[in-house]
DNA sequence: GGCACTTATACACACGTGTGCGTAAATGAG
DNA sequence: CTCATTTACGCACACGTGTGTATAAGTGCC
């Protein structure tokens, strides 16, 4: 980190005060404020003039700074797929820019799980110095920091997450663990009863856990053995090893992501066993491909830009004044296709 | 809007020289001041532990303010297909926290291409106008807009692009128009005559209208008449539509994207058409589920991640003090897979 | 034309932090 | 013990903007 950098400084207030020899506050107020009162005029015209002539443009940062508010909203991530932040940070970043905000990403890339944790805090805390006018944070996966987000995050500042409830905080959650009780269903509905569930297994009833904790409640309410398949990580690539060893012992495979099942379909279709034919495969998101790959993919629909549009709203509404936790849940909605065999 | 929002104040440096009882300047050097011998070793560590006890954390915002820098990087994204898009803000975010760096992505979603521009524009000023320590330019996609980009963009803050070449400055840009011409090139080996291009037809000989500008040199080089069928946006949704339209009529679909590739596949088979055995289909882009479709998909391999490590270390080198613009090129890589019937 | 009153502007301080400079205290040498 | 030198700290200003308050200018009335 070098000294400050020299650039060649941008127009301020004081510089058109100067050039029209009047106080840099009367500029202010002409420029800002909207009571048009307290500036006459032709005041406030020449001053327009003078700042389009030399090309001024506030300073956004100095403004944040006084006003305590800057039209920024701070976004914490989470280290799921990458697909799937990487659209919700898309739908995050276009939907705020719709109200007027830019977004600050902050990224936790932590290796160990206590590593990441602290990591968490410290990227809030900086969010929260810089002023942000409200901060998102996405939370799916982790375990058990709920409590540190809470505590990280300052008194009134607006908070909104997404992905499980954490607490009484505003926020949107997703009812996954019923989503997949209701795949599970829909394959034992078909008569299978040999089914497995590839991802991770959880303890906690909500988030991405709660994915196999849906499972097994499913599994248990019908008298059969849940059987658990751990997977390294939502990509097509784990899935696809997966799908080489587990070819052939089950009659249905439960997958935690749509990557996942897809990587599952390929290896299982190179060994010669036939989706939906002779195993049925589902996912869990319904990405862009899901519905155009063959056999589709049978899977659960989830709202992502409901989502994050909720979210935003959320910060919005407390920004306005209206403060008090506001939860949503969405539930995810079962898209049946025809890798499941049903059509 | 609305007043500032009351919130209970963080400490501040002031808050620990008062409870110190020395001036606050001291605190301010015992903190950040890497001379030691401006402070008392004893006072360093005094102050040290006070601020740890009141739970202290330095108001980024005002150090940005008064020393010009402060660890957020600019982006400013294209409206280019979502999953690309969101793609590399998630690969930018990650590579850049590693680094120490927080980005603020800022998203112009303009309806006609002439708000567009003014919004990037606008969007642009608003970056620098927040001191970014630099600004990262996603350029593909969109017309003519360099040369505002370059204006907009003030003197020495480093900037770099990504996608096309802009002028002279710093940046990544994706030789596409390369990379098409071997697709077809290609397709033409196999004995392919017929081949139309599923996109939009460029003049511009970079960014995204260079894919058709290259499948058209490549198929004049070789005496075949060049076909082109626009797509209306670079989604499986569009590439199936245009599967059905143009079902039979070619032997071999060349496709500005994996997802347009994807749903033209699923199109045409419906249609009763054979992927590879009856038309050859090829994409852009390589994603993560086109090695695991069936057939899986020959297609354009774009490292993506290298590109975005590229401007990151670009936007780096300028802070370092190494200034001169450094453009650096990525040619894809035609993959070979099952759709285009080579193997 | 003087007084009360409104209006428009200037002055000064604030936001939290960094830093050049002056100065008091501490230290050293003679 | 005195003077020169180093060391550690405080004062004051800066960054660019917003805003409360004092004040000068303008206006109306009798």
């Amino acid at each position: 980190m070098g000294n400050r950098p020299v650039r060649n400084r941008p127009v301020t207030i004081k510089d058109i005060a100067r050039r029209l020899g009047i106080s840099y506050s009367t500029v202010s107020r002409a420029l800002s404020s909207r009571r048009s009162h307290l500036v006459k005029e032709q005041t406030r015209l020449l001053v327009e003039q003078a700042a389009e002539e030399m090309d001024y443009s506030p300073n956004l940062l100095a403004q944040t700074f006084v006003k305590g508010t800057g039209g920024v909203l701070g976004l914490l991530t989470n280290r799921i797929g990458p697909e799937i932040t990487g659209r919700q940070i898309n739908h995050l970043v276009r939907i705020a820019g719709r109200h007027g905000y830019q977004v600050l990403v902050a990224a936790a890339a932590g290796q160990t799980a206590f590593d990441l944790e602290s990591e968490r805090a410290e990227q809030l805390t900086q969010l929260t110095s810089r002023d942000v006018d409200g901060i998102l944070i996405q939370t799916i996966g982790d375990e058990a920091e709920s409590a540190r987000i809470v505590h990280a995050a300052p008194g009134e500042l607006p908070v909104a997450t997404f992905g499980y409830a954490v607490d009484d905080m505003t926020g949107v959650s997703l009812d996954l663990a019923s989503g997949i009780r209701a795949v599970t269903g829909h394959l034992i509905g078909l008569g299978h009863e040999r089914i497995c569930f590839l991802g991770e297994d959880g303890i906690r009833a909500d988030g991405l856990p709660a994915l196999g904790a849906g499972y097994r409640s499913a599994m248990r309410m019908h008298g059969l053995t849940p059987r658990l398949a751990p997977v390294e990580s939502a990509r097509t690539r784990s899935g696809y090893r997966l799908g080489k060893e587990l070819s052939g012992r089950y009659t249905a495979l439960v997958c935690c992501c749509d990557y996942t099942a897809l990587g599952v379909c390929r290896a299982l279709i190179e060994s010669g066993v036939r989706v939906p034919d002779d195993v049925a495969v589902t996912g869990c998101g319904d990405f862009e491909v899901s519905a155009y790959v063959s056999p589709s993919l049978t899977t659960l629909s989830i709202p992502f830009e409901a989502i994050a549009l909720t979210a935003i709203k959320g910060i919005l509404r407390q920004l306005q004044g209206r403060p008090g936790p506001r939860r949503r849940s969405f539930k995810p909605h079962l898209t049946v296709r025809e890798s499941c065999g049903a059509r």
